[in-house]
DNA sequence: ATGAAAGCGCTAACAT
DNA sequence: ATGTTAGCGCTTTCAT
């Protein structure tokens, strides 16, 4: 239990409690001798600066916002515990906010969070990262903001990134290298453009292969398990059906084979199925997915870092806004079973 | 952008400082014409009371903590959301502090959060809400908690809770009902003491209907979806296998049916499979799980509102701390292929 | 390199 | 019912 205060060390160690001040926020210009001196007398007093005192003081309040819509259970944790990584040894607290992307609260959450909190900076996390109404908002006010993941306007602001497009035609490269010439894909949320760039991947590969797209092989789904399910069912029941699916995330992919089972399809002999974020579920379906493992955590960390680096004065460290996707391949996939027209 | 402090809105309202305070506060002894005039002029000036100063004055942070171990992702978020939604619209914040139950840095963690933070109440959600020592500490120094599903020492804080025993009681008998005898069992990860429960909820309805307990019948988990699959590999591989197996949450359950699956029993058929938790996994899975609905945002919200309550001077508002769990039904269950001996 | 004094914006006693 | 006066514990000029 400690009750004691900056007076109290500044007395002990013999010092005004401007110098006490300087150690604790290691400021220049103290001499070691007196810093050592300090130190003790915080260290036996058990001192720790009262933080209220300091926001107000500083006006700061060594809080860091982190927005973020609903991706998956996994990838909000994965962001969160990336984050927390980082800020929690550097003195900052998190506060999170969930919200929805069409969602008008968002705008006043945020004005809250700037107005009463005074939030000292803010991650954006997708899909919220694209959310320029929200960033303007932030920008106006003169808080510094990381977008995770963004896909527009990426000049203005600071980011970290993954490469969707580059690892999703990787994967479609991997089908049609396997002989599939008939690939269904199901995209993703609308208002997650990052999931959108995936899409981008599947098209890119295809045309590169010299193979025809075709429009009634897409499926429109939400990123959700269901629309996986949705999206299977309606691929599955045309004329000619196609002999792999690609679904924008795991979830979907674990949708897809939930309803290729269900529809007696023997996975990947019958069917091949691709997914996108090496999700728990990728490794929970039977057979598991083969899909992208994305480094959600260490982009976190990363845009944590960048964060930080513009509250502190002074120049900041170079942080590569590149965070590579990785190909997982598992059992879902395999030769289609009559070779291609 | 507002800039007004509460000077100006007292200026403004043409009232004291004092004045202002009471009614930003509601507290009484405010006349209602004087309480519209300064209502007006902070509505006029766009005035919110700077968060920090209040900190500092009221020495109180306006800050929950919730502390939480990791059983499960999707787990964790329904916590954090049904904690937001209480305590957002009360003006509080929360500060989100994931911990492993057998970490010596929860200790350290929990003692940072009091010392700098000074945080006004905690949440402890399982399995942390069993780590006596960390509610110990919490204790000593004074700050109201709260827990969630405790199963230890129920009597000396308060807590919400619902009923693993009595559910996985009700859900064993339905699987008696249909004719198992030879049924198996999962268990959870021995730091989760809840999951303990289900497991004597188990033991009861087997003496219930006079069926004899057997040891070998039982595999010993961790709450991972890979424990589900070693365990199932293990009951299955037993000289009389069970026609049912239990498994203590629903992502052992799912590795229960990957596993089966794997190994070519045709579900529900030759083998019946539950879990606990209604977890999305349980809806994800093929055939879908038979499991039980835990209110667990519910608790959530009302843990936060027990919490508030402490925190408001006066008495508190009486809030029910059973939340009842609830039998979901699905395709993950049949009679037994041959008739119980 | 160190210190003295003046706030930061609010709440809490204590008037009135 | 309302106002006055001190702080809360720190950071910030500005001296020295």
């Amino acid at each position: 239990m400690s009750k004691a205060i900056i007076d109290d060390v500044a007395a002990r160690a013999g010092v005004s409690i401007k110098t006490v001040s300087r150690v604790v926020n290691r400021e220049q210009n103290v001499r070691p001798q007196t810093r050592e001196k300090v130190e003790a007398a915080i260290a036996e007093l058990n001192y720790r600066p009262r933080h209220s005192a300091r926001s107000l003081a500083a006006n700061r309040s060594f809080m860091l916002g982190l927005i973020y819509g609903k991706p998956g259970a996994h990838y909000v944790l994965d962001i969160q515990e990336g984050v927390l990584e980082i800020c929690r040894p550097h003195g900052y607290e998190l506060v999170i906010h969930p919200g929805e992307f069409r969602d008008g609260d968002l705008v006043n959450e945020i004005s809250e969070l700037i107005l009463d909190r005074r939030i000292d900076g803010v991650l954006l996390s997708p899909p919220i990262s694209d959310h320029m109404e929200a960033i303007g908002l932030l920008n106006e006010a003169g808080i510094p903001l990381v977008r995770i993941a963004p896909t527009i306007d990426k000049d203005a602001y600071p980011f970290v990134e993954t490469n969707d497009l580059e690892a999703s035609f990787e994967l479609a490269s991997v089908l049609i290298g396997l002989g599939h010439r008939r690939i269904g894909f199901i995209t993703g949320h609308p208002d997650h453009r990052a999931v959108g760039q995936r899409f981008e991947g599947y098209r890119k590969a295809l045309k590169a292969h010299d193979i025809t797209f075709l429009g009634e092989l897409v499926a429109l789904g939400d990123n959700l398990f269901h629309a996986g399910e949705e999206g299977a069912r309606q691929l599955l029941s045309l004329g000619n059906p196609p002999t792999a699916i690609f679904a924008a995330n795991d979830e979907m992919a674990g949708g897809v084979i939930k309803a290729s089972l269900a529809m007696g399809l023997r996975i990947p002999q019958q069917l091949s199925v691709v997914g996108f974020d090496d999700a728990p579920i990728s490794r929970q379906v039977w057979p598991s997915l083969s899909t992208i493992q994305q480094p959600i955590r260490d982009m976190a960390k990363t845009a944590t870092s960048i964060l930080l680096d513009q509250l502190r004065p002074g120049p900041s460290d170079p942080h590569p806004s590149m965070h590579p996707a990785r190909l997982i391949l598992r059992e879902s996939i395999a030769k289609p079973a009559k070779p291609a027209a």
